[in-house]
RNA sequence: GUUCCCGUAGCUCAAUUGGAUAGAGCAGCGGAUUUCUAAUCCGCAGGUUGAGGGUUCGAUUCCCCCCGGGAACGCCA
């Protein structure tokens, strides 16, 4: 399989853990992703690197303290950095202002910031400080022309290994727009971890476990033995849930029915509650019939039927080359593909465990971990357990994601472990957490649900739930054809001079990467409706302008047919204009931006700076002029593009966003 | 009913985690093009941050109480 060159996600079943783990650690030390260490963690540059332990001198404070204090003032006019003189005027008994005086003349006097600083001036409670303004830009490109094309990684993570639940789609289920969500927002953080230091194991714990299977087996048995090899080659995962759909056809009239039937408002005349009686009546026989076959066939799977395991695993496979097609589309890899079937074998085990140690207790005929802590309060409901196993014996999803966590631990050793299922299984995870910590695991806290929001989708005037009954799931890789579609027509229409192959490449890179952008470009807890129109604007807050941008730049460092690299001799402290500045100090902010991304598994914060860096970008390009420039401030801006270009092709590529060249 | 999330310009969203006059995009109006790619840029207009109270030098951010929207709540995933 492409996506496991090394052969360290070998066949299910045919290794035992201890042997996986090994390879994991083969894997960590030799891996394909590995790279060195970064040398230096912080961001940093010449001027920082004057200016914070001055500010550390004059007010006492550590230059640790001093650096996450040190800001940006409101406007540009004000300064290039801000420091608030609060901290210090506690410390020392004096009302901020007269603080931020004191400071400024101490920070005036200081002859280590004399060649850098021009101005160091007390604002009300704020010191703010004006850099000479070629000293900045040459500080800041400088810095990240050492970085050697690493800029905004960092050693933070180094040692420790990050496990990301994401994806994660049920075999018999369409591959639809609402797995979207946490198929994106998994890889971004996958890549962000990377770009951090950070080992990641990507997993995408399939919903290949359960009664669903024995309906697809009981589908399969009753198709066309000719067709349905076709069928399944040509369509893998579509396939499997035309079958899933035809064979609970009776099962779902029966409930559509039911629901109407128990609907008194909408069925007031007898004759027409009869009509449906009788209705119900003629499908329930077959739909029993089905049912009881579906389950005696997962009862067999379970019971290590070879034939079903069989066929089974040939599902399994044929749904994930099958996916892998709008994966690669999508940039998104997998280090493991366990899914809920991985952990089967576990789970007796780990049950007995659990009754032998007290933590599962039976309850109402199932075995459970109750979410109560000490004595029943009267007039409080209880909290509803931790199902562990059914009242009939089988196992639920819960049972496996307790094992899954237990295996992730053993075989990753994980510092992190997060889970990206959007917000309605929240207590899901609250209780599997919770029971983590009633095992005596005191990693519970190191493990993680990256919620998300519901997404809803307008059509027309309309909008609605992704996941309903009645309306049609659209599948994925229907969604990114349709947006490429879309971009296709406005290729054509803004660059004439594309060859067609370059077009439809371009068309494929900005319609994908538009919808990749359109899900990150907010927080990701708040709910959103996915609008057509707005998705695919070519204009504003969107993939496609950032992509733009970047082309413009590739572009101009291409018109200059200077070697690239050529311009890292320019004396940078030609560039002293004000847009110069500001395109500068937002580059600087790209490693935070990382960083926080991490802290806070929001890759929507990279989306924002990258939208703020494009502006000020837009901003100088249009008010100056690059090659048209007197050679040696050419040269210097070169620089400038080139480190502006470098940053946005590396965020978007945290992102999972093409950047392409031209456009 | 209990628990969790959300509420910021007409719409979609920001706001350096408690900092200075709350900012962008879309939509509206007005400008800038012999384009280093106008898929761009600039200007105007748009706000009692759902309401009220509290904490302090300072609150969109933290606490309390309401109002409104969403979600989950015993054997589905």
């Amino acid at each position: 399989m492409a996506r496991d060159p090394l052969g360290f996600f070998g066949r299910r079943g045919d290794q035992d853990d201890a042997h996986r783990g090994e390879r994991f650690r083969f894997f960590l030390r030799h891996g394909c992703c590995y790279k060195p260490p970064m040398k230096s963690d912080t961001p940093n540059h010449q001027v920082l690197q004057a200016l914070v332990p001055a500010l550390a001198k004059a007010t006492g404070l550590s230059t640790d303290a001093v650096a996450a204090q040190l800001g940006r003032p409101p406007k540009p006019e004000m300064g290039d950095y801000a420091f608030p003189c609060f901290a210090y005027a506690k410390a020392n008994k004096v009302p901020p202002p007269a603080a931020a005086s004191q400071l400024a003349e101490k920070l005036a006097a200081d002859a280590t910031l004399a060649p850098l600083v021009q101005k160091v001036e007390a604002a009300g409670p704020f010191l703010n400080v004006r850099v000479k303004p070629g000293e900045l830009c040459a500080s800041i490109i400088r810095m990240i022309e050492e970085a050697e094309g690493r800029f905004g990684e960092s050693a933070a993570g180094a040692g420790k290994t990050v496990v990301i639940d994401f994806s994660g789609p049920n075999i018999a289920k369409p591959f639809h727009v609402g797995h979207l969500m946490s198929t994106i927002l998994g890889a971004s953080l996958g890549r962000v971890f990377r770009a951090l230091g950070y080992a990641v194991v990507g997993v995408n714990h399939l919903g290949d476990w359960g009664v669903q299977c024995g309906f697809q087996f009981l589908a399969w048995q009753r198709a066309g033995p000719v067709e349905r090899e076709t069928q399944l080659a040509e369509r893998g995962l579509d396939y499997l849930c035309d079958l899933y759909v035809d064979i609970n056809a009776p099962a779902r009239e029966v409930s559509v029915l039911e629901a109407e039937l128990a609907d008194k408002e909408a069925v007031v005349n007898p004759e027409e509650r009869e009509r449906i009686k009788k209705r119900i009546a003629a499908a329930k026989p077959e739909a029993d019939a089905r049912d009881v076959a579906a389950r005696e066939l997962f009862k067999r799977l379970e019971d290590g039927d070879p034939e079903l395991k069989q066929l089974w695993e040939r599902f399994r496979k044929e749904t994930l080359r099958y996916l892998q097609k709008s994966y690669d589309r999508l940039g998104v890899k997998f280090e493991s593909d366990a899914g809920e079937g991985f952990y089967e074998p576990q789970l007796k085990p780990l049950l007995a465990e659990l009754q032998a140690s007290g933590v599962a207790v039976a309850s109402e005929g199932a075995l459970v971990i109750p979410m109560d802590d000490g004595p029943p309060k009267p007039g409080k409901e209880r909290k509803p357990p931790f199902i562990l196993r059914k009242s009939d014996e089988a196992t639920i999803y819960g049972t496996r994601d307790l094992a899954a966590a237990l295996y992730r631990k053993k075989t990753y050793g994980f510092h992190k472990n997060l889970y990206v299922v959007d917000v309605r299984q929240s207590t899901h995870f609250q209780m599997l957490f919770k029971a983590l910590a009633k095992m005596g695991h005191a990693w519970h806290k190191d493990c993680s649900h990256v919620a998300f929001g519901i997404m809803q989708i307008k059509e027309g005037d309309t909008v609605l739930p992704m996941t309903t009954r009645g309306g049609r799931m659209i599948p994925l890789y229907e969604l990114l054809d349709r947006m490429v579609q879309i971009v296709r027509d406005i290729v054509r229409e803004k660059n004439r001079d594309l060859s067609a192959d370059k077009a439809a490449q371009v068309a494929e890179a900005v319609g994908v990467g538009a919808i990749i952008y359109w899900v990150q470009a907010r927080r990701r807890a708040s709910n959103f409706v996915f609008d057509w129109r707005q998705a695919t604007d070519p204009n504003g807050d969107t993939g496609p302008y950032l992509q733009y941008t970047h082309a413009r730049a590739c572009s101009i460092l291409r018109k200059s047919q200077a070697q690239p690299g050529s311009w890292r001799t320019a004396d940078l402290r030609l560039l002293v204009e004000p847009e110069e500045a500001a395109v500068v100090k937002a580059l600087e902010g790209f490693p935070a931006a990382v960083r926080r991304a991490g802290d806070e598994y929001e890759p929507s914060l990279i989306a924002t700076y990258l939208l703020d860096l494009s502006s000020a970008f837009g901003n100088f390009l249009n008010k100056h002029r690059v090659l048209d420039s007197p050679p040696a401030l050419r040269q210097a801006r070169l620089a400038l593009v080139d480190a502006v270009r470098e940053v946005l092709a590396k965020g978007l590529g945290l992102l999972g966003v093409a950047a392409p060249g031209e456009m």
